[in-house]
RNA sequence: GGAGGGGUGGGCGAGUGGCUAAAACCGGCGGUCUGUAAAAUCGCUGCCCUGACGGGCUACGCAGGUUCGAAUCCUGCCCCCUCCA
């Protein structure tokens, strides 16, 4: 869907660069730059920055960690380096609640799970791992000043949220002013030839372009990338939002979170979140504008090739098939939290007649299992009616704080909340 | 250093002595309808006891105090913002 000119990227590698230098990216900065540096048959140091402070790495990361990948299978070599620094300094961003710095210890222990997600995308044999501290340990007084002499107060407000919270009369810290100058130093530290960042970074990229000229180094091209939008379908994809589909998210969960994404963000997936090619995807779409295409299947298309991605091409068909189980014939989950029929006698409530079937305190027990966040939350969910017992003994809606239970029964709660009683002896 | 404004539930933001577990909105959860999702609609949304009625306990930056009674008044402290120097 580019509006460039075509013709160069296919004079350089043909067909497929031009797919990598306009899949996902909104810019690049500056372009010809860029393409000279590609052309000259350099082995290009692709510079990717993390922070080691948030560790989970979610699908919107994908889109810039794929397009690594991508660059890698051209021959070209990434360079990751590890905030160890600006992540103990900890970013307030916004308001209240000064982060606790973070240890040293911390920070090696987010770094190792990082970099566990980080190599399910990107080739670890084609990166090389750098730590900031390698550089900044060094750092005297005189270097912090002399690099922050470097911009100027204006130039920082240039950045669009550091601009908003001071035109909102809202905190902003002197220190919350090294991010840039820090990340844009690592640029200089590793001599970095392109650097990716999504779109709300395109201010830390261009001060790192920015030092780097200023000391003399080429300065790096810069590939501003999309953001992917969150499973809300409405804000960017981030962990504060709540609205991530984790690499580590299990299958059935990934699975079920695309699912659950708005259709209106379906075609953003396919072409931020997925490596299916752009004719396909051009077939795609206009099948969905003509309504020949069911938005659902597309749907679960798209839920299979992620949840491929980091699972693996079987665990993505049990994913489906788990999905029609539960979601479309409302039948029962193959895998579920499980109780034995011995533990859950703590539960039991005295019956008036001695035969009657035996009861049990549901509220209790469904928080003690965790299907739920307290007791208080069990009894309100009981009164609407959103909890059953969907198989076994005391099969039926449940009606009070206590239900007949079995060996066999299955408790439901909500949509997509299980319990199952088991034999005692297992 | 001075003057002023402000810190309320997941978010935003009402509330100036009892009618306030705290409005409205958003978010979240649940029911119905759909039978991907969304939309629509109804309801719930601090914790604990209770079948229910009802009761108890915490909570409005922190610590004290006044009062029969405080998110609301007083004192001290912490933090944020604005203007002046």
């Amino acid at each position: 869907m580019s509006e460039r000119d075509d013709d160069t990227g296919r004079e350089l590698a043909g067909e497929p660069l031009r797919e990598i230098t306009t899949r996902g990216v909104i810019e690049i900065i500056p372009e010809d730059e860029f393409r000279e540096a590609l052309a000259s048959g350099r082995k290009l140091r692709l510079k990717f920055g993390l922070d080691p402070s948030k560790p989970d790495l979610h699908i919107g990361h994908g889109v810039l960690l794929r397009k690594l990948r991508q660059f890698q299978e051209l021959g070209h070599q990434v360079v990751l380096i590890i905030g160890d620094w600006t992540a103990r300094i900890g970013d307030p961003s916004g308001q209240s609640a000064t982060r606790p710095m973070l240890t040293a210890e911390d920070v090696r222990e987010n770094a190792e799970t990082y970099m566990r997600q980080f190599f399910h995308v990107v080739d670890r044999e084609r990166t090389e791992v750098r730590w900031q501290s390698e550089w900044f340990d060094a750092f005297t007084l005189a270097d912090v000043v002399r690099l922050a002499a470097r911009f100027t107060v204006a130039q920082m407000l240039q950045r669009e949220d550091f601009r908003t919270r001071f035109d909102a009369k809202k905190p902003l810290g002197v220190h919350e002013l090294f991010y840039p100058l820090l990340q844009a130093y690592d640029s200089v530290a590793i001599d970095a030839d392109v650097e990716f960042g999504g779109s709300d970074q395109l201010f830390n990229l261009l001060v790192g372009r920015e030092l780097q000229t200023e000391v003399g180094q080429r300065p790096q091209s810069i590939f501003v990338m999309k953001l992917l939008v969150g499973t809300d379908g409405a804000q960017k994809m981030a962990k504060s939002m709540e609205n991530t589909i984790n690499f580590e998210d299990a299958p059935n969960e990934q699975y079920g979170k695309v699912m659950s994404l708005p259709d209106s963000a379906l075609m953003e997936y396919l072409d931020l979140a997925t490596d299916i090619p752009d004719e396909e995807l051009d077939a795609i779409r206009s099948d969905l504008e003509a309504k020949s295409a069911n938005p659902m299947d597309v749907k679960k298309r798209l839920a299979s090739e992620i949840v491929a991605q980091f699972h693996g091409k079987p665990a993505a068909e049990e994913a489906a098939a788990e999905f029609q189980r539960v979601f479309q014939r409302h039948q029962t989950p193959q895998e579920m939290s499980e109780v034995s029929a011995a533990d859950i006698k703590t539960y039991s409530v005295e019956q008036s007649e001695a035969n009657a079937a035996p009861q049990y305190d549901l509220p209790h027990l469904l928080h003690d299992k965790g299907l739920v966040a307290s007791v208080t939350e069990a009894r309100r969910l009981i009164k609407q009616g959103a909890v059953q017992v969907i198989e076994g003994p005391g099969k039926g809606a449940v009606g009070g704080a206590s239900a007949e239970l079995g060996a066999g029964s299955v408790l439901k709660v909500g949509k997509h909340r299980f319990l199952r009683i088991v034999d005692s002896d297992a």
